[in-house]
Order: C-alpha cells, then sequence, then structure tokens
DNA sequence: GTCTATATACCGATAGAC
DNA sequence: GTCTATCGGTATATAGAC
C-alpha cells in the first residue's frame, strides 16, 4: 500500500468499535452470558466505550463500576453478563486492541519491498492507527503496569514485536547500503519513542494545530535525515494541512 | 559545565531524597505538625521513600495509606502529621520534583553560550536527572493526569517550560547557521520525547543493558544528524561502557 | 436478559489515650 | 509526637425478582 495518507487508510481498514466488538463476541463466547449476537455486540459496544472514555478521563484505577453503569445505561448486574470482573475487562481491552495493531500493522508491510518506503508505511501506519483508536492507544499504555504477572508479560511482548518490526526494516536497508547508523534496536526504540509521543501528548499537538499528516512528514524527513536517507519529496519540510479528523470520530 | 559525564554530574549536584526532604520541612512549616527538624526530616524521608516505591509498584492510585503504614512504619495517625490527606501528598511531590529539576536544568546551562554545546549539556542533563531521580520521573509522570485542575495546569506548565529550554537553543543554532530544520517547536516535542523514553521504558534498556552514558551518546548523534550538525568526537558511534550506577542509590 | 437490593470488605480520615 | 480504635462512606460483587 503505497502514497497512504490518513484517510485512504480509514477507509481501507474497518476500525470500528462495533467491528471490535463483534470480534470479541465471536471469539469469547464462554465468558459473556448473552447468546444473541445482535443483543451483546450491541451491549458490549456501549461498555468499552463508556470504559475507554472513563478510562482516559480519570483512569481505569479510579473509574468505578458505578461510573460504567451510569455511563453506559446499562444496570450493574447485566455488566456482569458481559465480564467476571473489573479486571476481566481490562485484560479483554488489553488482548484486542495488542491483537487489532498486530494485524493492521502486519498486512500494510506485506507487499512492500523497498526498504525506505517500509519505513515510512510503518511509520504512517503505525501514526494513523492510533490517530483512529487515539483513546484505545492511550488507554493500553497507562494501564500496562496495573496488569497482572501473565497479562505484563503479553504486553511486554507486544510492545517489543513492534519494535522488531522497525529492526528488520533498519537492517535491510542498512544492508542494502540506503540507512547508515550502527546499533538498529536503538533506533527503533527512539522511533517507538516518537511514534508514542503523537498519542501520548495529543494535547499538545492539537493546541499548536498539527495534524496527523503534518506530524509524520515531519517524523519521516527527521529520521531520514538522521540514517542518512533524504526523502525527496519531504525534504522542503512543507506538510500537508490538518486533517486529522477525515476519517470520522475516534474510538 | 562542559565535557560533563554521570558521574561529575552527580557530584556537583547533591540530589539525595533528604535533601529533598529537608527543603520539603523548611518551606511548608505551615502544614507540617512537627516542630523538631531532625525528627520531621527523618520521618519525611520514610514517607517519601515509601510512597514513590508503592506508586512505581502499583500506582498512587492504588496504593492505600495501609500500604504507606506497613513499608514506612509509621503510623496512621503520624502520617496524618506530616500530610493533610493523599491527595495534599500527591501535590507535594509533585511540586517538589517539578521545582527540583527547572533549578539543575537552569544552573547547568548558564555558562554555556555555543549552541551545539548547549543542546549536549541539556540532553545530558536532563537524561542524568532522570537516572538520579527515576522514580520521582516516573511518578510524575504517570500521575499527572490524577491530578486537580489548578495542578494538571502546573504540571502542563512545566512540560511547556522544559520545551522551551529546547526551543530556545534550537532557534539559537538555526540562526548561527550550525543546526537546520523547519519547526523547532516540533524537534524539540521529539526531544522531548526520546529524553522520556529512557525513565519510560527503563526495563528496557536496563534488559539490553545499555547505560545512560551510552542512551546520551547515541541521542547527541542521532539529533545532530537530523539538525545537520555532526559532534566530531561521536560520529564514530562508539560509547562509553555502562556506568549507570556510579552515582550512588536512585532516588 | 435485565433489573433492584443487599452482602461483605476496605478505603480515607479522625478522636483521644499515652 | 506517636499510637490504637473506630467512624462514615463507598467499592466490588452477588442473589433473586421480574
Amino acid at each position: 500500500m503505497h502514497k497512504m495518507d490518513f484517510q485512504t487508510f480509514t477507509k481501507r481498514y474497518d476500525i470500528s468499535l462495533e467491528r471490535i466488538c463483534r470480534d470479541i463476541f465471536r471469539s469469547r463466547d464462554k465468558t459473556i452470558r448473552i447468546k444473541k449476537e445482535e443483543t451483546a455486540v450491541k451491549n458490549l459496544t456501549l461498555i468499552l466505550d463508556a470504559a475507554l472514555n472513563l478510562s482516559v478521563e480519570k483512569g481505569f484505577d479510579a473509574m468505578t463500576l458505578r461510573d460504567l453503569q451510569s455511563r453506559s445505561g446499562l444496570s450493574m448486574g447485566c455488566l456482569y453478563s458481559y465480564f467476571s470482573g473489573k479486571e476481566a475487562l481490562l485484560h479483554l481491552m488489553q488482548y484486542q486492541g495488542r491483537n487489532l495493531v498486530r494485524d493492521v500493522l502486519h498486512e500494510v508491510l506485506k507487499d512492500e519491498a523497498i526498504p525506505q518506503n517500509k519505513l515510512e508505511i510503518a511509520i504512517r501506519a503505525h501514526l494513523y492507527l492510533s490517530e483512529r483508536m487515539h483513546k484505545w492507544f492511550y488507554f493500553s499504555y497507562m494501564e500496562t503496569k496495573n496488569l497482572g504477572r501473565e497479562e505484563a508479560r503479553k504486553a511486554i511482548e507486544s510492545e517489543l514485536l513492534t519494535e522488531a518490526i522497525f529492526v528488520d526494516i533498519l537492517d535491510e536497508g542498512k544492508q542494502k547500503g540506503v540507512f547508515f547508523f550502527t546499533d538498529a534496536r536503538l533506533v527503533a526504540a527512539i522511533i517507538k519513542a516518537m511514534l508514542q509521543d503523537w498519542y501520548l501528548k495529543r494535547w499538545k499537538y492539537k493546541k499548536r494545530q498539527i495534524g496527523v499528516e503534518e506530524y509524520a512528514a515531519f517524523l519521516i524527513t527527521f529520521t531520514g535525515k538522521a540514517l542518512g536517507h533524504f526523502p525527496s519529496d519531504l525534504m522542503s519540510g512543507t506538510a500537508s494541512p490538518n486533517h486529522s479528523s477525515a476519517g470520522g470520530e475516534q474510538i
């Protein structure tokens, strides 16, 4: 998928809360007591939407099930038909978010061979994903520390997997003589840090009216220069205007 | 302060928990009911040490005052002689950490004139500070969202102040023709993101045996290349060995 | 499937003995 | 200055009516 921008990205991949909830229902029929798919998906959407918003506002820990009750419009008893407890809800959301990110990242890269293009695509896909699923990314990052032993291990594994994608691209580019650096893992680590800043410091970029396309172009130029590779059409530093909300409502 | 490394940094600046607690006692004699300085500083040190460790382990919200009681060795009633409530403790710690960082950053930069050196010093000082006060930095970052309206405003102000230091250095370098970029605030923002990665993803760098000197050298080289400025003695990419623990126990 | 009502436990905070 | 004992409030979770 070349010459990708935010709009074509959101059109190509169905990243909606409803779709995620349907995936959850189909893969977790044991822990969810409700039988009818339509009812289950509708209520799951209400629950996850409320839980995401409350978690971003005040933190998952500070969110009480009474908050979740009133925000979702469902009752206490009804909530417990969809998950076995507050902790199970946390794990459910973390798990589903991780898998979606992993799948999309592999999907966008699968038909590309040129390292410079791969790097640009991986950066853009990660930024676009976190733009589309901003609350989800913010939530996943902030609540990692509250996970239990086994779940924390999976979160770390996921972090390293994303990084490994960048390490592979960098090493390939180094071998082909288009990237210049000494330690691929260090470069991948700070690329990841810069990607994460986009959703962790969203308030800052929003206040400065910097959109996702502009940030993407800047990041690609900056890393390109640092790696000794200069993307031809981006060196001017001019970026597209802000249309960060072109892809519909954020989830 | 030129040719700064971690060891000389920690020797030059007294960044100990005891010193911070003494500052707190002297500046807050109204909210602390204890009169004798020796007693007060001793117990404050116990309290803050326990609070920092518990917050990093499970989060400030999840930490109960009973946890704090057993970890510090003091009783419930005694704790309340040192702060008026859990929220006041949070604000106290945030406030004191912010001020120390602000003061040290201004101190290290005050006698330097060359932009390239300024950039290197600012990067090193921030990394060394966060290395020395790792728990403090991690705590400050993670608990920002739990602050009240007014305190959150101060935290944001502090974030932007640190960034402004980098913006000034970058603009000066651009004017003098040694740095090349289009938007100083974007560059400063991602430099900050890379600095923060050092204390937010500490587990990763520790596992890979990357010390603070090595990370500092890498960051300076990477940003130097991206800005079109090549530090002469760092281009080889070779870095000092890991002596991240040379400066005593972390706080 | 969804609701209300309630059980049980633990939180932050304080009063008052020592 | 420091302790123990306890209050009032609220959390998660469940039982059983509809």
